[in-house]
DNA sequence: TTTCTTTCCATGATTTCCCATGTAATACCT
DNA sequence: AGGTATTACATGGGAAATCATGGAAAGAAA
């Protein structure tokens, strides 16, 4: 089982686009990457596709591959495979963390989601998000108003035992 | 596992056909192709054919490598291999990347896929597509749609968990 | 010669690399 | 425990290398 990322940090954005990736990310992303040696700096995946997303999402280079091998066992030229195609490949970028354990948001990047001068990195399991900060808190308002209506006794935990159908409205 | 292409970017068309590839392209074209050492321009391949298609295909060497070796291995003469043939071997095109990273598309490249004065590189994993941009737009605004109705939760990978009937419609 | 192609420079704009600093976290010593 | 040394982090600035593009010069081809 791999490490897996954990918690959520705020990091400045540089005129440049340099942010910060917040150090515990750092040593799963050069788990991640099978071509990372003590010494080096861990390659990694970014996904910006999603017209209506506004995050970005980080992945190791190994949760990637296992994205892309599962896209290539699809029907070439299906549209279920052009469209993921367009999302893994068309809307990614490969890139390198730096000596300093920072990555450049281009500009097209940055306004695809919003950021001017801060960003929040938020661990979702084997993947990250980045997002806008105020983006990202009215995303986790949303999130406990549901929480607030829908889980009555107040242990979270419950949600696991209801096989209830879960699509965005349920 | 190669490295392999991603991401999507625009670039000028010069009345010579000019057009530089992508920088991050150029590094897999470099790792793709055997004969590449520090200091030289890779080879590459593209494809051209496919009457109804509107846009080029570009090929490491060795992704290349692979396509014609899978057609080795079909009957010899039989309809499927013919077909193959002509696609890879007749409506295709052998060139090397130039001094200054770009490629040259001949007259009749340009008209084929309707390009004047911009071209869109777009990665699709271990080749990538050269569209007429406004005509790529197209494209992807009809993948957009068919996301939306069938991805209802709007995390894309939930394409990948459902093993639905997978046909060229699917 | 006329027309296309290739090569070979030129240049502004980005992007990457290298170095520097202040601060926080941890290890070490007595 | 108290205080100090050391290392890890977050962030900034400037120099250097890379990129995207355009135009002229040098070859080929017609």
């Amino acid at each position: 089982m791999a490490r897996r990322f954990r918690g959520e940090s705020i990091h400045k954005v540089d005129a440049k686009g340099r942010v910060s990736i917040p150090a515990p990310f750092r040593r799963v992303l050069e788990e991640g990457d099978p071509d990372w040696t003590e010494g080096l700096n861990p390659n990694m995946v970014l996904v910006y596709g999603g017209k209506s997303r506004d995050y970005i999402e980080g992945y190791t280079m190994k949760s990637m591959d296992d994205v892309d091998e599962q896209i290539a066992g699809l029907a070439r030229g299906s549209r279920r495979r052009r469209a993921l195609e367009h999302m893994f490949s068309g809307q990614s970028l490969q890139l390198s963390v730096d000596e300093t354990g920072r990555l450049v948001l281009s500009p097209k990047l940055r306004e695809k989601i919003g950021i001017k001068s801060e960003a929040i990195f938020v661990a979702t399991g084997d993947t990250f998000q980045i997002w806008e900060p105020s983006a990202y808190d009215d995303y986790v308002a949303a999130i406990e108003d549901w929480m607030e209506e829908e889980v009555d006794d107040f242990d979270p935990l419950t949600l696991l035992d209801e096989p209830v159908a879960d699509t965005v409205e349920g």
